[in-house]
DNA sequence: ATAATAAATGACACCGTGTCATTTGTCAAT
DNA sequence: ATTGACAAATGACACGGTGTCATTTATTAT
């Protein structure tokens, strides 16, 4: 978490501060952000960085945090649309975050922290979809859930469905980068792996 | 990949610098170890790393592979002993990972890779299930699986098998870690998601 | 006007990586 | 045995990064 100090400063200086980090870490992954970078963009001291942020990585997941935040706001919006069908809704949303993402800067960012995803940064993807970001996160998205179209017993079960189906797509969204697959092939993929989740991998 | 000079080392010297590396990335994570460390350790100096190694990220992929390798055989063995029975295999493999674990390095060499797991880490723990490890890997493991016992129409599906099954698998790992489950939970966690996955999520 | 508190600053200490000119070792050919 | 050519070893060093801190500047309250 940003320090108070942050989140005391004018509006226009604070996004312009927002602004600069978004570039520096869209430019190369955290592990090579440069403060210095940072700081000169901003316009700011190297000092008063330090004013805001406790370090390098409280920065970014502040970052982060703020773009997972409005993700989760539309898929959230997309259980909604498809009436709790959790497999139409996860579809919309990843169909969206690809099509949609073709503002490079925002796509460079993703990029980066998808190559180095580290426990943390593929925590807080998952958050997207399971919805931990705000307390009671996860009830909100339970109870959005239409279950009579799924598999299931138990609350139990309802979440490992939960952690299944973002590990899959999560799995599929870092491929798309990695492999560098275009919009069609990674949709296909990831239908296909929605499809085989759907009728059950054993005889 | 390491240089010639590291692999024409004479034997006794060259397992003394890899036990030295795995000591230190088995203290932190890759991006806090120290080449210094290291060097120290294994009694060479800063520079003869460097004509062993490219940098840093060589030498620990080096070992990386080297433990991926291992893990590999055991699961390729796993599919042996159970007739081609993906599930069975995938299970008794992640069963063994567990149990076998409590030599505290080889465990805090994992710990520190999974907290920081970059898409090259992931794809190489991906790669002890899906066996690309070494050439005609993927061939060596489609055939072995007994496809009869999978709901599958094409070779293509049967990937996309593997895929999912990877990715969960290797998801629980993390959380194991990361949530520090106990291994009980670990594996209730695991066989639980296992049997979702056999018998479909969607109604 | 003054005191008190908050914010901004940049020089600096510290540490790490990877390089490179130089030294040392090895080994084949004469 | 000597030479020369190549391979390996070395550690000082250049460079660049992070996070700190004493000091200055701004803001707010009294």
């Amino acid at each position: 978490m940003p320090k108070a100090t942050f989140f005391n400063l004018p509006e226009k200086k604070r996004q312009s501060l927002i602004k600069a980090m978004e570039i520096e870490f869209s430019r190369v992954p955290l592990y090579e952000a440069s403060i210095a970078n940072i700081v000169k963009t901003a316009g700011i001291s190297r000092g008063s960085f330090y004013q805001y942020f406790r370090d390098k990585e409280d920065a970014y997941y502040y970052i982060l945090k703020e773009q997972a935040s409005r993700r989760n706001k539309q898929f959230i919006q997309q259980l909604h649309t498809h009436q709790g069908d959790l497999f139409e809704a996860i579809t919309a949303f990843y169909y969206d975050l690809l099509i949609e993402l073709p503002d490079e800067k925002e796509y460079n960012f993703f990029r980066n922290a998808l190559l180095n995803v580290t426990h943390q940064i593929e925590t807080i993807f998952n958050e997207i979809i399971e919805s931990n970001l705000k307390k009671d996160g996860m009830e909100e998205i339970t109870k959005l859930i239409n279950r009579d179209l799924l598999n299931i017993e138990s609350d139990s079960e309802l979440t490992h469905v939960i952690h299944i189906i973002s590990a899959v797509a999560f799995r599929n969204f870092v491929e798309k980068f990695t492999k560098e697959l275009s919009d069609q092939e990674a949709i296909e993929s990831f239908i296909a792996e929605m499809n085989l989740l759907k009728k059950g991998i054993a005889k």
